[in-house]
DNA sequence: GAAAAAAGAGAGAACGTTCTCTCTCATTTA
DNA sequence: TAAATGAGAGAGAACGTTCTCTCTTTTTTC
């Protein structure tokens, strides 16, 4: 009893090949066809994220992906299983870079400026794309995009649910340190105020004012009114 | 004796409206056919907007809506040209509701009561359907459906520019009036006051906070506190 | 190391389904 | 009876996906 059909290929690790790479010692994992499996994946996914801020996610077909990528359908279909996928990740990225943002809270010295900082490093990144600012396709229209998908895609959901979570857990952190720091009112409601500054900084990231030719500098005094407003600072805070 | 075959045109409102109109006089504007007519059309756009909340304007296929309307396509058809007509007609109906909304705010006696008046009434309208309040069907969802239709689709960029400018002027006159009455700091930038205030209220509307548990009630102070940190006005109103 | 075999990658036609919208014809209304 | 109304089949296009086939790269065998 020999698994005769199993142990395929086997791992190569001497010398071999001599391409343009320095060939490698892990050889399945690293190598160069994982290289490009990966690049390729990372060339649908930026077509894809391009079509569907162009079109939205039920409005850009496989087609218009497939030609912005430069690629057969059955190329594609190699990378990924169904453009739900597709979706889902593009999706689950877009999240997580606010996330990612949002975990920046606890790099200010006060709850103010946290707040400040952290809803322009938002405006900023979600009005760029990766070659530099652009109002056509921008990241705020997929934001858009994301949130009505959401709404009815339960996967979809579910990956929004998960870093907003996240997200306000992050917020939550900071307003209650701030608290006890004696920085802010001590009667206020963190609950709602997470969840209601959460909801009015995403109402002004959807409206991308950098593109509609609002400076992100006028910004700034508007989310700092905002942390003002919601958190009733100690006088030494709250000074413009 | 039993019609076996047609319970076809039974849902005509004719039928149990039992006619009451003396036919003549303006006959072809105001008789029955026209109010068929009016019946037919609303009771397409009520189906339409059902299922545009449910699967979205791309989503919901003709199909599932002439089931929701319980009519065939070829009725369907002759009151309305095609997807995007019903499209069109319910984006404005839903951006102009908010229009009149806005419409309200001279009604207050001070600017931050009005805000926080219009932002509750705003709030309120939108997470309710015509039978009452509801988390699955509420019209934010159809909000945030609008917004990202309007990114892509002229004419309903179109049709939310229209409202929407009525909505910043209503704004601006309201700000503006408060300004020359002193409730507000003199040196506020009403029309960035105007365009984050409304931005920030649409992230509230969109959240649909009622169907998620948090009671109108408990918004009352975050519109308020939106209010006196957007426009610092002075000490009087500013009490919370 | 060369030959043989297997696997990977991709192109493009084609599949079955679903889409919006139209056409025909029957029924109702005035 | 003429006009209005509606049902429902279905046309034609577009959809997401799969299939078949070719070409290249990697692994195994001798």
């Amino acid at each position: 009893m020999v698994d005769h059909v199993l142990p395929k290929q086997a791992a190569n690790i001497s010398a071999d090949a001599a391409d343009d790479e320095p060939r490698c010692f892990v050889a399945k994992l690293f190598g160069k066809r994982a290289r490009n499996r990966e690049a390729q994946e990372e060339r649908i996914l930026t077509a894809a994220m391009n079509c569907f801020i162009r079109s939205g996610f039920r409005g850009a077909s496989m087609n218009e992906i497939c030609s912005e990528a430069g690629m057969s359908p059955g190329a594609l279909y190699r990378y990924f299983p169904s453009k739900e996928a597709i979706i889902e990740k593009i999706a689950a990225t877009h999240r997580q870079q606010s996330a990612e943002i949002l975990a920046r809270m606890s790099q200010s010295n006060n709850i103010v400026d946290a707040i400040t900082n952290v809803g322009l490093d938002h405006v900023r990144k979600m009005s760029m794309n990766d070659e530099g600012p652009g109002p056509r396709d921008s990241s705020a229209r997929l934001f858009v995009e994301v949130r009505a998908e959401s709404m009815r895609n339960e996967s979809v959901a579910a990956i929004c649910e998960l870093h907003e979570g996240l997200m306000r857990e992050e917020l939550l952190a900071a307003f209650s340190a701030a608290k006890e720091r004696g920085e802010i009112d001590p009667v206020t409601d963190l609950d709602l105020a997470v969840a209601s500054l959460a909801a009015m900084g995403e109402g002004i990231i959807m409206r991308n004012f950098p593109a509609q030719g609002v400076p992100l500098e006028a910004l700034e005094p508007v989310f700092r009114a905002l942390a003002v407003g919601l958190l009733r600072p100690t006088k030494s805070l709250a000074n413009k």
